[in-house]
DNA sequence: CCCTGATGAGACATCTGTGTCTCACGTGGG
DNA sequence: CCCACGTGAGACACAGATGTCTCATCAGGG
């Protein structure tokens, strides 16, 4: 079989597009989703049943992608920083799709794809758990909490980008510099 | 002169409720934000005129509050750091109303608006750059992306504590902790 | 060569949120 | 005591988005 059509309609290039226009306008129209995807109302509207159907699909996406950057950056191989390293990288592709995501918490309350950022957080967390175990990092900061920052960074490096305000290619460096790091000039590197 | 019902609308704590509520649902119904505010419909669009007037009401409350947040601290005494950490326990309280805020990008595109937050983003980055200057913060960060990055950082908090996920007392700790001293152990304070 | 399949354009009814209005109630002041 | 003011509740029309439909078009396969 297979698509017979000038323009068969890609289902992850449509999704990311309208990731990237919801990250900066969410209440954005389903025709204008369509329209920044390059395709019709009717055909977005042929792949997805609805608005709640598009943000479902822009989740499971999201999760995908984001176990698919955890899996390829090996985070329980070698030092815990090199990993977080590797995932910085990694996630950079899917970081406008996150963005839009972990601003849209109303998706978090009770549904049963929470199963999926569960597991993703889990993962993460023990990342963390595993280099402070390990004396490669600091005690006295949560795991959980230091997910939470990572989220927060990743969006918020995805929207600087996004804008302009910073280079693209810095994206990794930004992240890993600031979160291992911190800002505090080290005496010894 | 003065108010002569038994529940006079307090401005400021409708535009707080509202921003609390809008931050989990940014979709909220009018009529939700006056219910979570305690007040009708409307009431609510007797002090707002529409749902723009709200958002713009939000903005310009979050601007103030983070401008008198950057009062207090007094971000040009002393070492940076301890600016830096008077800053993130006087924006607490802003918190909230900041991650909204930083999440609706939408508005931040072509509007007068933005010299407030242009006016926020260069009172930031001038501190980083002081602390870069005088040799205590690291200078291949730039000041712009560590603006972005505390901005994220506080929305990150703002959220895990509402979510129950983090202390609400952790909230200065961790996100100065986070901020300056990166999570890498550090082999002498 | 025709037929299948997917798309784009547009029309259409529907629905939800919005903005405006009116009315009744209760409190505080004159 | 009565009046003024602000509020809550509800009705109403309007605008915009949504979901569904039809029809024309065009590429690829049998």
């Amino acid at each position: 079989m297979g698509y017979a059509c000038l323009m068969p309609v890609d289902r992850a290039q449509v999704l990311h597009s309208a990731a990237a226009l919801l990250t900066r306008k969410s209440t954005a129209t389903m025709d204008e989703v369509a329209r920044a995807a390059g395709i019709s109302r009717a055909t977005l509207h042929r792949h997805f049943a609805g608005r709640d159907a598009l943000v479902r699909a822009l989740e499971d996406l999201g999760i995908r992608e984001c176990e698919a950057a955890l899996d390829r950056a090996r985070l329980v191989e070698g030092r815990a920083e090199d990993a977080l390293r590797r995932l910085i990288r990694e996630i950079e592709p899917a970081a406008p799709l996150l963005a839009f995501l972990t601003t849209e918490n109303q998706l978090f309350e009770g549904d049963a794809q929470n199963e999926g950022w569960t597991r993703l957080d889990t993962r993460m967390a023990e990342l963390f758990r595993r280099g402070q175990e390990a004396g490669e990092f600091r005690i006295d900061l949560t795991p959980a909490w230091l997910c939470e920052a990572l989220y927060g960074l990743v969006g918020s490096a995805a929207w600087s980008v996004q804008d302009g305000r910073v280079a693209a290619k810095d994206f990794s460096f930004m992240i890993a510099e600031l979160l291992l790091g911190g800002v505090r000039r080290r005496v010894e590197p």
